[in-house]
DNA sequence: ACAATAGTGTCTGTTAGACAGTATCGA
DNA sequence: TCGATACTGTCTAACAGACACTATTGT
């Protein structure tokens, strides 16, 4: 008699251990933009521990299958034990797996990328000193850890096409926020500068802004209006991409 | 003395042991649609092994960490197995995780999603009785394994965006291919007509199909010209999305 | 000749970009 | 008043959609 034929899927999975199987490490990593001083951001951690001990890293970590229901569950809870708070806006950028991008072995890291008010996590960051914003312009003078250098990147070109057809970089702003510094957050997204008039006939156009009624004074010149993000800036899409 | 104080790199992989952690059991699967008869078709698998066995699923499996050097090549290994051949066009969909949605555990499936034509492996498919196309929009009449469901909705919804905005559908059709057919893989993965003209607009204007300057007759009326695909095909993106 | 299918010519509406103009602040 | 910044009015070019027209086949 051959067991196998009448094994029902109870008996396989009382008999089964996953440790018969080769292991694949596998671990979720974020890649959190925001805005500040003119200047995009991306939030890196200084890794404590073997491999890569020293270096700048994206902030992640294993999945915690006790805490953890999902991906997206683990991404939060890293990215909150980082920031104090889970980010307004998150998505999957992708995942990256190979045998050579982590000396353990065999591994997959399963990437999100997202976007948070600089204000919304100063006070925890000042707090810590392995927690840090970088300029993503000047990344080329930091030697980051495994192949998150190539992850970044992509979540760049990831928001670099959410810019020229949303409003989702708006995430990045604290409430409430002036169009120019909404338009300045794209435009070092997509890399050109954008026109103004174009800019705001596409806000008002989407509805995915609400004009708050206040002003704000800029220094010298005209105050500009305040705008706050509307519940549907997540789901609308341009039908024509922005930028010449 | 503290040993993990001068421990180096090197000493701590050679004492590394991944089965002292928790094991995510990590797979790749794919999602492969065809045009075939006005349809849009996925293949599917039946499973042969526990779980879920004798229900149809995506084809998929493990890494296999000494043939695979890349999460691509496992799609790439495991459709070819299916298949015969390695799909034309295949992106990395996305991936799914979670603590419920194996039986034996925590799991992640990296998902991909491709496209072929269906001439491309009809002799191989035809050749096998596990493996097998089934029309898109009868997928409610089969009870598919795992999440795989989501999987392909997430995979036509891909496509769909694709249509709005790329000709890489035309992937789905063995060259060559009429605009009047790759127009229909266009109106059925978006779900609406599309203007004729429109359509052979932006053909023109993209460069990413070349004509052949062969005709085939239609039936009855007039025969349609024949195109190829480009090697800029999957490069090339509309500023503008197509559809009312 | 006719139906059926493929492809074209041309008009219109929409919208991005350009650019000049107006509005409102500080100095 | 002047410079600086924010916003608006309006023209133009580009392109999608509509639709009528021509072209080429089988019956």
């Amino acid at each position: 008699m051959d067991g196998t034929v009448t094994e029902t899927e109870r008996d396989y999975l009382a008999g089964y251990d996953p440790r018969e199987f080769p292991i694949v490490l596998t671990t979720v990593d974020s890649v959190l933009f925001t805005y500040h001083e003119d200047r995009l951001k991306v939030l890196l951690v200084q890794r404590a521990n073997h491999p890569q001990a020293g270096r700048w890293a994206l902030p992640g970590g294993y999945i915690d299958q006790d805490r953890d229901a999902t991906l997206e569950d683990t991404a939060h809870r890293v990215l909150a034990s980082k920031t104090g708070v889970v980010p307004p806006y998150i998505e999957q950028l992708g995942s990256f797996g190979g045998a050579g991008r982590d000396p353990r072995g065999w591994s997959v890291t399963i990437a999100y990328t997202a976007l948070i008010p600089f204000q919304a996590c100063l006070t925890h960051i000042e707090s810590v000193t392995d927690t840090q914003w970088f300029d993503v312009a000047r990344l080329n003078e930091l030697e980051l850890g495994f192949d998150h250098e190539a992850i970044i990147d992509a979540g760049r070109e990831r928001f670099r096409q959410k810019a020229l057809y949303s409003l989702v970089p708006a995430h990045a702003l604290q409430e409430p926020f002036s169009l120019a510094d909404l338009r300045r957050v794209h435009e070092l997204l997509i890399g050109m500068t954008l026109s103004r008039k174009s800019f705001i006939r596409r806000v008002e156009e989407s509805g995915a802004l609400i004009e708050t009624g206040d002003e704000a004074p800029s220094g010298r010149g005209r105050p500009s209006k305040l705008y706050r993000r509307s519940p549907h800036l997540d789901d609308y899409r341009f039908i024509r991409n922005i930028g010449k």
